[in-house]
This record gives structure tokens, C-alpha cells and sequence, in this order.
DNA sequence: CTGTTAGCGCCTTCAT
DNA sequence: ATGAAGGCGCTAACAG
């Protein structure tokens, strides 16, 4: 590990050949004889030798251009992540790329596909929160048809030919929800609510099949109700949680899958019950850091929106650029955060 | 955001000067009409322009050399920082880098303190898993004053002029230990037993620290005996939570503060009480993984050993290259898993 | 105080 | 199938 870094020229004299044959190799271009190729790739091993990628993105005088495609009227949750693209994008400038968001229906598939196909040619890449939808799946095959990169956020299309999915596992997260209240219900007999916004979301479907999962298989002193789904939006939330209160005396439990938790803890307050029920959100926001601060919420599932859009931004660009990701750490935890750790 | 990037030449036409000035007024040096700046400054602010990072990179023609210093013998968490830091080397050679890691005894303070002064002058950045003691406090301010970059790894030493702290707050790690113990252990009145490294290590004091603040503070019913020591070694452990169990026959709780968790479990395990102790212990191994999956552990508290290797390598960067860190991304989170959320 | 200019290492035509 | 050579946008001498 000497000092001086090589250089292309410096693996090209020594292999006896010029930089532009290496070049071929290491692009694994077309135009080299095999035994002059297997030579090369022989004296780069031999060196550990890395092109400078400061020179690589210099010279290929590339310039990409992203979409984020998120809810309009989203909730904090969504507006976390325009801002955190927002917050990247002196980043993509130093890297001669760009990020704009774009609002579109996401609870509407044709509006959402009609979007997405409008995207085609204009883009580099396009990160979305997708909608499973078959004309929302046909959409994004377009795309990618059509060269563009896509990757779906928060909520994926398992389906399509996304090249990549930036969201954490829903299932897990519905899982470690149902052990949570599990856990913490302690043994008590009773039942437990669930509130979505709308099953026909993935990732809320897929969470609340994670909770009834675990509560049903492992606490059988828990038996959880059919959701009942709220749009997300919290007056709504509010009155569905309050007639599960006023029905279910024994409600001793209650897991919101989505977002509208100020909805869901306004109705739990009123009802004097604060305290006695145990309670798992998702997502932080003023309303749930303070309702686990006072012990209100008992744990929050998180996923970290700027986690996820700075992968976003990173994935695309590795994608523009053709360079490999590092699966690892694009990885999106879902992660428990109580009173004690939070951020 | 039109498409061609602007450059420093357009810049600088634009504000009626050269690109050398222009240059001077983007990195703050000294030689320009305090006018003439603020003109050039305004020009640059009108157009967001951010000078092309690549470009800078090669032009600079810098290369930085890293060190990490990591305890000699070290667990599996540390085995994974070595490894994380080992599968950044091609990402940091095409950056024109590079890192070696180096062993060191850290139970040692005058060994280590010795260890971080042979490093002054050979490295332009280390990151060090400190033991908070003076003489490495002062090792750690002479590299400083070297004009070494220091970022502490996973334990902190912050008296010390280390340019960033890499890991988590270990004081609200053990609180989430503690706020763990106390709902899994539900009401039920007892004894809890703390098995720590060595209370000399500040990580491990931290996290002993918060444990006992929550237990002490919020769970009347539980009384956390005075943390034992094993040195991390699984055999040591084994005798310390052994000899717990038999003293306390109505233990209720174990947290293991450090590594060395396969002893707790083997003492456990044998004394039957496997299963009726709730268990919370640190970091994702073989063993804590299998451990939570049959349910002898209720729930580990991570930090993830590759995103502290990775997060220290690229702030070294950014302190060699003088750019500026991003606070929120490099944050290390209290993360809690337990069988559902497991990665 | 300000401007000119020679590279940095790689990619990409264009020749051969 | 291979090589030669001109930039890419920025930095840092060196002039003025």
C-alpha cells in the first residue's frame, strides 16, 4: 500500500498496452483480443487498481436528472421526505445531478400511472411511492422499458421491473408491532384494534397481515379486529377509534398502522382511557414523540424518511452511473423506538 | 434547473473576473476587494452553483491515509468493524484513500496512548475505539495538535479535541435496557442482574449508568443489583451470572452491558431459569441472533458495527477534503431488535 | 489584488 | 484490434 496512487497510464505501460485498450477492458468493452484482455485484467488485479472515480465523472461530463414522485397533500411523514430531497440537493449539484419532486394522487391508479408515464424521456430516474396497482405496475414497466431507472419508495410493486425498492419490510414491521403490544399487554385477556388507512395500500395490507400474524399464532389471550380503515386522515381516524373504544370495553389494545395518530390518540384521551390501552404507531412526528414522552404511545415503528430518500438519491445515481449499490447499507431497518432512544 | 451545468468559467464571466478569484471567494482565501467578493458571492448565490466535486477531487490531487485502531483480540462486534472497514477499501482507493487497521491494546491506556502517538505524522485521520483515560485523552489532542484528524469509534473520549464522536448514546442505551427489563418483566416484583465488561470502559459505565436510572426511577418492583465485571470473556461471564442465579433465586432480569453474552446464556440455560428471566443484551451475533429467534433473549440494543465503520470513513473524508459533514446522516442510532425486526 | 495557464486522470472520438 | 490526442472543470503556481 504505497503512497502515489497508479494510474490508468501506469497500468497500461506496464501491461503493454495503451490506455484506450484498457479503458476497453475495464468497461468491459467490446474490441480487445481475449488473451490481450485476460493480460490486462491479470496486471489490475495484481494492483488492486481502482480508477479515480473524480476522473471518471469529470471526463464522462454525465449529468442526470431525478423525479421523486410522492402523495400530494402528503402527510409529515411524506413532506420528511421531499424535504430530505430537498436537503440533497446541493449534493446531486456537486455531482452534476438534480432532484425534483412531483406530486401526484397516489390512492388514484390511473392518475398515478398517467403521471408516471408522463415522466418517460424527460428523467434519468424516478424514485416513487407506488400504488400496487396492475396500470401503476404497467406504468413503471414503461419506464424502465424506455431506460429510465425507477425505484419505488415506502411502498413497493413487487410485480414490476422497479430495479430497486428503498422501503423496509412491511410484514416485519406489522410482526414487530403484534410483539410489542403482545409483550406488553402482559397477559391480559382482550382485544385489540387496528386502525388503516386504506388496505388497499401494500404497505399497510402487508403490516396489518404482520400483526395478525404474530397476535393470533402467539397471544392467544389477544384477539385483534378487522381493520377499520381511516384514509390516513385523522377526523376520520378519530371516529373510528372512538366507536372501537365505546364497542369493545375490553379493548386493551390498539395499532395504527398508518399515519392520522392524532386522530387515533384524540379518541383515546377522551375516553379516559390513556394509559390502560397500550399503544404502537408508526412513524415519528411531534404528536407521537410526545404521546410516547408521556407514555401515551408505548413504542413507535420507524422507518427514517431521510434515510430512505438520501438511498434513494444515492441508488439512482449509482444506477445513472452504473456503478454497483451497496446492498448493505441501503438496507432500510425497521426500527422500535420507545421513550428511551429516541433520536 | 436548466440542463448544462454551469461552471466556474460561466461564473466567473458572469461576475466580470477570473476564474482564480473566483476561486478565492469560493474557498474564503484571502486577496480579494471585499466588493469584489460580495459581487462574485452574489453571482454565485443567483445561480446555487456548486463547483463540480469530481473536478475539485482531481485537481487537488490529494490522497489521504487512514488508520483505525481497534482492540488486539477483539469480539465479534469489533471482528465486523474490521470487516466493514475492509469491504470500503475499493470504494476508497476510487476516492484516492485508503485505511489500515491496527491493533491495539485497549484495556491498556498507557499501550494505547503509545499506539496513537507512534501514529502522528504517518496518517492524516484516525479513528480510534478509545478508553477514556488521560493519557489517551492527551495522545489523542497531541495527533490533534498534529494536525491529525481523531474521530472516536463506539466509546468516546470527550474531554479530548477529537474532531467527531462515531456511535451511539450509551447512556440511552441503557435506559432502553432498562425501560425493556421493566415492561417485559410486567409488574412482576424481583431482582435484576447487570453483567458488565469493565466499568472502567466509558461505554459500559454509560450504559450501567442509564439501566439503573430508568430501573431505579419508574420500576419500584425491580431492584437492578450492582453490575458485576467479566472483562467481556464468555467463560468469566459464565461463572459471574451463574453464581447470580444461585444467589438470587428470585432474579427476574439480566442485562448484559457488553460482549461475552454466550456465558450469560450458558449459565442461564443451565440453571433451568431460561425462559422465566427476561434477557436484554447488546449487539446481533450468532448467539444474541439465535437467542432472540428461541426466545432466551427478549431484545437486543444494536449499533451497527458497518454503519459505524462506514459513517467514521466518510467523515475522515470529509474532514480531509475540508467538506462539510452531514450531521443527520453520519447520527448513530439506539436500535432495539427483537425477533420480528430482525435484519 | 487579479489574471493566465498547465496539468490532474480518465473517456472518447478519430486514425491506423 | 489498437493507439494518439483533445478535452472535462477545477486548482495552484506563476505573472503582472
Amino acid at each position: 500500500m504505497a503512497a502515489g496512487h497508479l494510474t490508468l497510464k501506469d497500468i497500461a505501460r506496464e501491461a503493454g498496452v495503451s490506455v484506450a485498450t484498457l479503458d476497453r477492458v475495464l468497461h468491459g468493452r467490446a474490441g480487445v483480443r481475449d488473451d490481450t484482455a485476460r493480460r490486462v485484467r491479470e496486471t489490475i488485479a495484481r494492483h488492486g487498481f481502482h480508477p479515480s472515480s473524480a476522473a471518471a465523472d469529470l471526463a464522462r461530463r454525465r449529468t442526470s436528472r431525478f423525479a421523486v414522485v410522492v402523495p400530494d397533500g402528503g402527510n409529515l411523514f411524506m413532506q420528511a421526505i421531499v424535504a430530505a430531497v430537498g436537503d440533497m440537493s446541493a449534493w446531486l449539484n456537486a455531482r452534476r445531478a438534480s432532484a425534483e419532486t412531483i406530486r401526484a394522487d397516489v390512492f388514484n391508479p390511473a392518475a398515478l400511472a398517467e403521471t408516471l408515464e408522463s415522466l418517460a424521456g424527460r428523467y434519468d430516474g424516478v424514485a416513487v411511492v407506488a400504488l400496487d396497482h396492475q396500470s401503476v405496475r404497467a406504468a413503471i414497466d414503461d419506464l424502465v422499458a424506455a431506460g429510465t431507472h425507477v425505484v419505488t419508495l415506502v411502498s413497493d410493486v413487487p410485480g414490476s421491473r422497479r430495479h430497486h425498492y428503498v422501503g423496509i419490510d412491511n410484514v416485519a414491521a406489522g410482526r414487530t408491532a403484534g410483539s410489542l403490544i403482545g409483550r406488553f399487554a402482559c397477559g391480559r385477556m382482550g382485544e385489540v384494534g387496528v386502525v388503516a388507512g386504506s388496505q388497499s395500500l401494500r404497505d399497510h395490507a402487508e403490516r396489518a397481515f404482520g400483526f395478525h400474524q404474530v397476535t393470533g399464532l402467539e397471544y392467544p389471550n389477544l384477539s385483534a379486529l378487522a381493520p377499520v380503515e381511516g384514509g390516513d386522515r385523522d377526523e376520520a381516524n378519530e371516529t373510528l377509534t372512538a366507536r372501537l373504544l365505546a364497542d369493545h370495553p375490553d379493548l386493551i389494545g390498539l395499532y395504527n398502522v398508518g399515519a392520522g395518530t392524532p386522530g387515533v390518540m384524540k379518541a383515546l384521551a377522551d375516553s379516559g382511557r390513556e394509559g390502560e390501552v397500550v399503544v404502537v404507531a408508526h412513524d415519528l412526528t411531534p404528536v407521537t414523540r410526545r404521546g410516547l414522552l408521556r407514555g401515551a404511545i408505548d413504542a413507535v415503528i420507524v422507518q427514517d424518511p431521510g434515510h430512505e430518500a438520501r438511498s434513494a438519491m444515492r441508488v439512482l445515481l449509482s444506477l445513472a452511473r452504473r456503478e454497483p449499490i451497496l446492498a448493505e447499507q441501503e438496507k432500510i431497518r425497521v426500527e422500535i423506538v420507545m421513550r428511551d432512544n429516541l433520536p
